[in-house]
DNA sequence: ACAAAACATTGATGTTCATCTATATTGATA
DNA sequence: TATCAATATAGATGAACATCAATGTTTTGT
């Protein structure tokens, strides 16, 4: 299990800004000019965030003219989720079973 | 759609320790000096660590004895996966539908 | 009462990050 | 070609954060 892998793009949506990109993307392809709209912040910090999105592979753009349209990579998201919820649920493969120190019974150990 | 109310949760999360410690969690009660065998940082760093997991409401704590024995709280680990799931896809609620800017068509726009 | 173990707190340090201003780049249009 | 709109980049700044060493607190056992 590798937790390095999906920091970048957990860390990318920890961010009440971002979440908020995400959230508009999720209605469909939109361009940056129209997401700028949405927050008081300045146009290079919107390049910043989507910037972020993109690396982390979130987000991906398509060029149109002038425009840039950023839409959401769902197979990114929903790979997400699922990460997420191994993480959050006992698996086999866990590293309560895999790795050195056992998940020992704490009445017993005592 | 309240995005600040789970970025501390997602910022917590969004860090390798702590995505391993939760991991760990998810096998079962475990007590801190057992967690900090799986790392080679130091005990007040752990400390720190737990403080921010509890403080977002996604670990909890139980003290028996010298020990605190530390679990994942299942409902807050799902609400979290629910708050994503909803951030991802497109919602009847959703900022494109609810916010000031409405996500008009790209082509007739122009 | 004393010593040891588990954990928390304090204060300091180096790094990462969000944001800004200023400037550059790219593409459309008059 | 000159201008305007959309976006990116560079550099700077202040805030947030991960980590540590040192110390304090609490509980158990001798």
């Amino acid at each position: 299990m590798s937790y390095d892998l999906y920091t970048d793009r957990l860390k990318a949506i920890a961010d009440p800004k971002r979440l908020k990109i995400i959230d508009i993307l999720s209605c469909g392809e939109i361009c940056g000019c129209q997401i700028l709209e949405h927050f008081d912040f300045t146009q290079p910090t919107l390049s910043h965030h989507m910037k972020v999105l993109m690396k982390c592979g979130l987000v991906q753009s398509r060029k149109d003219g002038t425009w840039i349209n950023y839409s959401l990579v769902q197979p990114a998201a929903a790979e997400t989720l699922g990460f997420l919820a191994k993480i959050f649920n006992e698996e086999e493969d866990c590293i309560c079973k895999t790795g050195t120190v056992e998940c020992v019974d704490i009445e017993t150990a005592k």
